[in-house]
DNA sequence: TTTTTGTAGATTGTTGACAATATTACATTT
DNA sequence: AAATGTAATATTGTCAACAATCTACAAAAA
């Protein structure tokens, strides 16, 4: 069992621990995108009142998560294709922002972190385990954010990672295409440890746009 | 008096009224940043109850403009420089998003508005009227993203500034930049007219880089 | 049969009361 | 005079009840 410390105490109200929860059980697919939460039974099942439930429905709504239509509840929200997109095209200056500064400002120490997970994905990669690489994939890429130092950077890419989950199979990639992207991580990596600011924005600018491209066409194929 | 329409009715719960007047109240510069938001005495002056209050106060907290302390009371946020600077960093890619989106996409009528509010910004140079100069600034920027078709990024900008505006005296420009400024301005209209997806992206690049270093210096001089 | 209308039930919107916590003012001690 | 402890007050956190609105379904009319 852990101990909470006193910071953790003091930040968690009902409303928060609710909001938490709602973000997990959405992210971890229990709650599909589309479908709607009742008030009532959210707050019975978790042991509290409806006041904590809807001030997190007004948080997660204000992040994306959620939709909410007067007098009729909220809804998980759906990011159509055109939405998904549109986050990719964000996500890919906001990546070749990350690029850049790390160019600069790296350390010795966090190129070997960097290292180390490159190499994981690739005995993932060999081992064709599709879940471990995705896991190592997301790890990778908010790493990359937080590295870049730029705390506001971060904080907006993983909003916007939180809402692509929400298109649906955005993230279940496709075994073919693991060395692909293991090669592009590896470039990635190598361009940052050459200190080459505008080579490292480009390639993870066009790392972005590679997924952006295998995802339209995943989604094309799978609506005919 | 105007009598609201009933889409208005539709989305207008109590919560979203009072999350639109507190956030117009920040803007203004009502409740300034850091001063402590009293949710009773906010509830009374309001006419409503604190449930909506409340309610409003997660949303805005999501969104950057408050920030909460368990059991003490939410408060205005104040932006520090280094935020401000993340956040002038992350509106430059997001600006140059738009001027590559624009510089292959934008309409004739679009660039005629351009060259009209460009035309009027000149003009408030010339009358040396800040104010007027300030909102054309803002309309500008904003209706680059708008043009740009990523919805996404224009809310996630709308949602930059809002917050950038919590700076302190971030966006109150001093009249002697005001000509440079301008030409900025019509430069970046110029390279989107000739279709010039790498120019203009470094035009808009390079004109938010400029204001965040004049904040800067206004910031260093204000302070010593 | 199809459409409309009305009613019962369920769900959300709002409120005021109560509990838990923090702040303030003041007395007491060093 | 400063520091500490304590009671009084004010403020936030949570809850349950009530009001307003929507939904589903059945009955009536076309």
């Amino acid at each position: 069992m852990t101990t909470p410390t006193i910071a953790q105490l003091q930040s968690s109200s009902l409303t928060h621990v609710v909001q938490q929860e709602i973000e997990r059980a959405i992210l971890a697919g229990d709650f599909a995108p589309g479908s709607k939460l009742n008030e009532a039974a959210l707050a019975m099942s978790l042991g509290v009142s409806r006041g904590p439930v809807r001030e997190a429905f007004r948080s997660l709504e204000e992040a994306g998560l959620l939709r909410t239509e007067k007098n009729r509840g909220v809804f998980v929200r759906a990011i159509p294709l055109d939405e998904a997109i549109e986050i990719y095209d964000l996500r890919a200056v906001m990546e070749e922002l990350a690029g850049r500064l790390l160019a600069q400002n790296i350390t010795a120490a966090q190129l070997q972190e960097l290292h180390t997970t490159v190499a994981q994905m690739d005995k993932a990669v060999l081992e064709k385990d599709l879940n471990t690489y995705h896991q190592l994939n997301v790890f990778f890429h908010e790493r990359l954010m937080e590295m870049s130092g730029n705390k506001k950077l971060l904080s907006l890419y993983k909003k916007l990672i939180r809402e692509l989950s929400l298109f649906r199979r955005a993230n279940i990639g496709q075994a073919d295409v693991l060395p692909l992207s293991a090669i592009e991580h590896q470039n990635i990596v190598k361009v940052i440890e050459k200190r080459d600011p505008i080579a490292a924005a480009k390639a993870l600018f066009d790392h972005v746009q590679e997924s952006k491209d295998r995802t339209i066409l995943r989604h094309q194929n799978s609506q005919k």
